[in-house]
RNA sequence: GGGCCGCUAGCUCAGUCCGGUAGAGCAACGCCCUUUUAAGGCGUGGGUCGAAGGUUCGAAUCCUUCGCGGCUCACCA
């Protein structure tokens, strides 16, 4: 063995001592007679003696997550993604050069085993390895077996390292999966039909926020990643798809936090003849679906809160909401000067731009909702009757003008479903873009662009429908008790890492940055 | 962008307040050990202390700037 003490390359020379033997170290298949989590609930139970009469052959494949030589026998661990199970290796069973090279294989390594099953003095079900393969040899040891992978930077960076040192980051993903499943079955079962529409949109609708821009060199146009499928989804029920919905994702050129990626993923669906009242109780069903199929339960905890979606959620409107919540006086609210008196004295400031008044009043009403009424509704709670202002794309109430028939639903202090009853009078649509227009020629980067083909769908002919939006990523912060959306997406959003190519190749930092390769982009 | 915290061996962490030869456990390498399981025993190797400057006889430690990450505030749905 070479005496150098670098780990990496120490196993390069493994690997070079394997091939020099004839071994080929990446073998292209192997077959499997189980996995090992079918192993373990069929034979777990039984007892050593009956173990001993099966004769069937059993093969296994998997990564060697631990090894203990002792003497001429060894025992280790190897995982597949059904489980783990103990392999026992012995000198007299694989004889002396076999057994030499088992002994130096790694942790980390993926071997294929195949043997008889056994149980050990402490009772523990082990495949005694008459057959042993190695599938993969890695050239990078796996974190410390006992602690893990703690630090934060690398768990985000190396996913692959995280899901395998962590059991509980695993748990996360399988239960947004289950989640995601759960409500593509509650949907279909409704009658609604999954639908793809563009994330590459030339103009960027159906919500206010900034997107990444792009360009299509064959065209030679400019083209948007969408911030929301809205437009085309309502472009669909124009089309008599009457149910139709889309789990995919969005993006979004804004800041980075703990509750927001630059893409994330979302529930978004439209229904034809229904209105807000009508989403609520979807909604209300849809997540309380989910929580029962995931969790088996409509009561858990999140983030120290104890969280109940037993229906019926309670209701109350935007303006309630600021006065029995908040503690604003109405008449506050509803004057502007007033208002801007109170919200400074929460260290609330006027958004800076040309709004006209109703505008300016409502975006104010809004932070100050933000800041001191969010935070405070833990228990599921549908937030009803926005002003007017605030939803260029919804109708009006019928009741009140000044209102749209909007909710947005909160759980635990975060905004997760947002709906309305569509705005389907082409002319009324045609004005509100107009003034969205103004708004962002006056400067406001997040205004809705105006979209002609859409006002002329909507001259076509959308029947009422009540639309939806459900943030996934949340939602499965909730359901999974996670205090940041960077534990619920597998890559998030980071910086650069620095100095990776130089470390990969063995070149000064300088070296990396200047090289092009690394920056093709550039 | 502001504030606070972190970055030391492949991994997990001490050492930083109060400057004086860079440590431990796991992992690796060698030897012993044929039912172990954080196996055990004996031995060995392994570090540009995130980077660059500065102060000092002397810097992982003090100062400055920068990088990356976390939390938080601001911005932002």
């Amino acid at each position: 063995m070479s005496e150098t003490s670098d780990l990496h390359e120490q196993r390069k020379a493994k690997l070079e001592e394997l091939r020099a033997a004839g071994i080929n170290p990446y073998p292209s298949r192997y077959e499997v007679s189980h996995t090992i989590g079918a192993l373990t609930t069929k034979y777990a139970n039984l007892p050593g003696e009956e173990l001993q009469h099966l004769r069937e052959p059993f093969t296994i494949a998997g990564r060697l997550m631990a090894k203990r030589l002792m003497g001429k026998t060894l025992f280790g661990h190897l995982r597949d993604r059904t489980g783990s199970l103990q392999v026992y290796a012995r000198h007299d069973t694989l004889g002396g050069d076999l057994f030499q090279r088992v002994r130096r294989f790694d942790v980390g390594d993926f071997l294929g085993c195949a043997g008889t099953l056994f149980k050990t003095r402490t009772g523990e079900l082990t495949l005694a390895v008459e057959r042993i393969e190695l599938l993969s040899k890695t050239l990078r040891p796996l974190p410390e077996k006992w602690h893990g992978l703690r630090d934060v930077e690398t768990r985000y960076r190396q996913r692959y390292l995280d899901l395998l040192m962590n059991p509980e980051v695993r748990e996360v993903f399988v239960k947004r999966a289950a989640i995601i499943r759960a409500m593509r079955e509650f949907m279909l079962a409704r009658d609604f039909l999954e639908v793809e529409t563009p994330m590459l949109q030339p103009i960027a609708g159906g919500a206010a926020a900034k997107p990444f821009v792009t360009h299509h060199n064959a065209l030679n146009r400019r083209l948007f990643l969408r911030i929301a499928p809205e437009l085309d989804l309502k472009r669909l029920v124009v089309g008599g798809l009457e149910r139709v919905f889309e789990i995919n994702r969005c993006f979004r050129n804004e800041g980075l936090s703990t509750e927001h990626n630059p893409e994330f993923t979302t529930l978004e669906s439209y229904m034809a003849y229904a209105d807000y009242a009508d989403v609520m109780q979807l909604t209300e069903e849809l997540l309380c679906h989910v929580a029962e199929q995931v969790l088996g339960a409509l009561q858990f905890g999140s983030q120290g809160s104890n969280l109940d979606l037993t229906p019926p959620w309670r209701r109350i409107t935007f303006e309630d909401a600021l006065v029995e919540i908040g503690g604003f006086a109405r008449d506050v609210l509803r004057d502007p000067a007033r208002l801007e008196a109170a919200a400074a004295a929460h260290a609330i400031v006027k958004e800076r731009g040309a709004f006209e008044a109703a505008t300016a009043h409502a975006k104010l009403l809004a932070k100050v909702f933000e800041a001191c009424v969010e935070p405070r509704l833990i228990q599921p709670t549908f937030v009803i009757d926005y002003p007017i202002a605030l939803c260029p794309l919804a109708k009006a109430s019928a009741a009140n003008p000044e209102v749209a028939e909007r909710f947005e639903l909160f759980i635990n202090g975060r905004e997760l479903a947002n709906a309305y009853s569509e705005l389907n009078d082409p002319l009324e649509q045609r004005r509100r873009f107009v003034e969205q227009a103004r708004q962002r020629s006056a400067g406001d980067e997040e205004a809705h662009a105006m979209d002609h083909d859409f006002v002329r769908a909507l001259e076509y002919g959308l029947p009422p429908a009540g639309g939806l939006g459900i943030g996934i990523d949340r939602l499965v912060m909730l359901l999974t008790d996670s205090a940041s959306i960077r534990d619920v997406i597998f890559f998030p959003q980071l910086k650069e890492e620095p100095r990776l190519g130089a470390e990969l190749r063995g070149e000064s930092a300088e070296a990396a940055w200047s090289n092009s390769d690394e920056h093709p982009h550039v």
